[in-house]
DNA sequence: CTCGTTCCAAAACAAACGTTAGATAGAGTA
DNA sequence: TACTCTATCTAACGTTTGTTTTGGAACGAG
């Protein structure tokens, strides 16, 4: 709302760590940001204080205006990271296979990777994806370019897959990613690391996502 | 906090309404409900402000408090009607089927009837799924009985589908119930009724459900 | 008309929120 | 030693939150 200039400002860009990459406040910067990553997925942006945030860092309320001009700041480097997160994961585990792979296992390579990615390393991931329903139109804006570059990628692996007949194509590709990611993003809100494997779950999802509930091989399968 | 007893409190059992069903501040109680419902479901819980339940329903933010004691409870009410609502959509067109009607085609009904409550007669069901995973542990705690009632419906379903063999048994009920829903709970972050109708959407998410991704007779399956 | 109940507006309340301002300790530099 | 910059603390600001209090229309019963 106000103008707040600093009454001598010489220096035109202050750049945020005063020396090299790991400065000293580096580290606070990226402890701030773990204790919101963690705060925010497990409560959400709007129920989650500054105050609970700077407790869970070990500073002040205040001290966390010296490394973000504001709390929507934190999220917003917050979702971008959670969603770099993945994105690389999936990248990464993509590019890794031989290139005589066909599109389905791309596409298994990169549900494999999106969903250990997410319950895993999950606190960035995990508050980007629960977060994203509760924000405001404001935030989504200055998020979304990250986030579509997210989707275009799966949209890509699935029609491409299409193409090949190697998955159905009767479904718009759309509504296919769209299914797709929310089953392996409504993992979030259930997964318990404690029961059970991540591995073991993921390949248990992996395995719907391609054949779904039906039997494998049905013995009195309808033709 | 504070030992709030009324002055004068004769009467033990106040009671909701003072004459009838359909007392003249039942409809004011409604109204609060349903506002509230459609401000939780696209807001979320915290983010949304007694004084702008009050605004949308017409009347003043004090004057919630003749109706319901707290914020939270006006929570707990629309949660509960929300989980109430699917279930009974569910319930009822599961009920309808014929006798002869197999497993799938009852685990099919469900889902549909899941969805089409879900995203038609909406506010109170979508508030209750995006809000669910926002709230305290003491208000998870006054809902879920209601939540794994309905948790139970589905595990019976799916369990008895097993074990006649309509649907695949390498993939723990439990498992298959969570990502199930799950699929179909993430629909309402996404969904856009301008963009395509209900009822084909529902029906393509089913078939992905039944079927997954993969091509319906593949070049290796056929029947 | 009078009384009691029902329903709600108006205004205020304390607490908590995001944010800002000023002071301060410590390290580096001259 | 004196000065500067960095990173933080302390304390407060104004606003908004959920909630409470008070008072008074509206209305039916006697």
């Amino acid at each position: 709302m106000e103008c707040t200039e600093k009454t001598a400002s010489e220096k035109a860009e202050p750049l945020v760590s005063s020396r090299g990459e790991g400065g000293r406040s580096a580290a606070s910067r990226a402890q701030i940001l773990a204790s919101a990553a963690k705060l925010f997925r497990e409560q959400g942006y709007v129920a989650t204080t500054l105050r609970q945030i700077a407790t869970e860092a070990g500073i002040q309320a205040g001290s966390i205006y010296y490394h973000f001009a504001s709390k929507d700041d934190i999220l917003i480097e917050v979702l971008d990271a959670g969603i770099a997160s993945v994105s690389n994961a999936v990248r990464a585990r993509v590019a890794n296979l031989p290139p005589t792979a066909t599109h389905r296992e791309r596409i298994r390579a990169a549900v494999l990777g999106h969903l250990l990615g997410l319950l895993r390393h999950g606190d960035f991931s995990s508050a980007s994806i629960r977060t994203y329903g509760q924000i405001s139109v404001a935030l989504k804006k200055r998020h979304r370019p990250i986030r579509e570059d997210y989707a275009r990628l799966w949209d890509e692996m699935i029609e491409n897959a299409q193409k090949a007949g190697e998955i159905r194509a009767d479904i718009p590709a759309k509504t296919m990613r769209l299914y797709l990611l929310g089953s392996l993003n409504w993992t979030v809100e259930w997964f318990n690391p404690r029961r059970g494997g991540v591995q073991a779950l993921s390949e248990n999802i992996c395995d719907l996502v391609f054949d779904g509930i039906s039997p494998e091989a049905g013995p009195l399968m309808k033709c």
